[in-house]
DNA sequence: ATGGACCCTGTAGCCGCTACAGGGTCAAGA
DNA sequence: TCTTGACCCTGTAGCGGCTACAGGGTCCAT
């Protein structure tokens, strides 16, 4: 299978295989005499696995620590338990944060009745921190992607 | 005013500053005979502003316009209702995909009940999609950052 | 005169892709 | 046989929103 077909089956994206590939999420395929990569099985298996995690957040990192035990069945499968439940945690710190700024901005947009800029209450929020209510999360501080 | 004294009091560090003023957030301030970045009391505010909106989630373009729409004062606010409307709905998606995730997350971690990784749980789920309750967000689905 | 705290510019790195540019390969049809 | 066009290859640069240097300059107190 070439990696057109291979992004095909797994919905991913040709450049996105190869970035994989690259940061060594998959191993490097066969080539076929013309220098093409040429995919079997288990390829599709372990990209599934990849798409799957990355779609359940987690990030490039963990999953090639996740790749690494699944090859490894004798082992005792704490670690994977440690990373799936520590990624939880993030998630769930992430949708409290999200939910903060999802009450004030409620709060902001409920409040706005027209009118001109100058009396904007939108825009006097954002200008005066004092007028929130909640103590929603500081500038810059990183969301998981 | 110093450009260590206008981080100190907004909470925001000089490099973020100086990135401000590069894509064009914080208009250049004076100078002072050394070339130092000299600040007034209007840079302040400015920064708080975008702070603030930062700290909101909203994104650099997002803020620009806010600003520019502040500059007008007898403009009709319905565009900065526009914009804050538009980013709360964005909030809400992402808390409604992280939802999705969590639910799934706490569903495979839930089940875990230790034992070799050959037939763990978490493993198994993310090996197999077909074994997810719900239909979580696909992977590559970009996260408001 | 010297040390250290601060400031300057410019550049490169982070993440997880995405999007080229500039070429090569391969199979089908004229 | 030649050509077309779909696919493939490598390598590099870009996105956002910072952050972190390197390599220098300024300023003030001792």
């Amino acid at each position: 299978m070439k990696i057109g077909e291979l992004g095909r089956r797994t919905a991913t994206k040709v450049e996105t295989i190869r970035y994989y590939e690259r940061v060594g999420l998959l191993p490097p395929p066969e080539r076929t005499e013309g220098n093409y990569r040429s995919y079997a099985k288990a390829h599709v298996q372990r990209l599934s696995f990849i798409r799957h995690a990355r779609g359940l957040g987690f990030d490039i990192a963990e999953i090639r620590s996740l790749l690494d035990l699944a090859d490894q069945p004798e082992r005792e499968c704490e670690e994977v338990d440690r990373i799936a439940t520590g990624h939880l945690e993030a998630v769930e710190e992430k949708i409290a944060q999200l939910e903060k700024m999802r009450r004030e901005l409620a709060r902001m947009v409920g409040q706005c009745r027209g009118g001109r800029v100058a009396s904007c209450h939108v825009l006097e929020v954002l200008a005066d921190h004092a007028l929130c209510s909640t103590d929603h999360a500081p500038a810059g501080t990183p969301l998981l992607s």
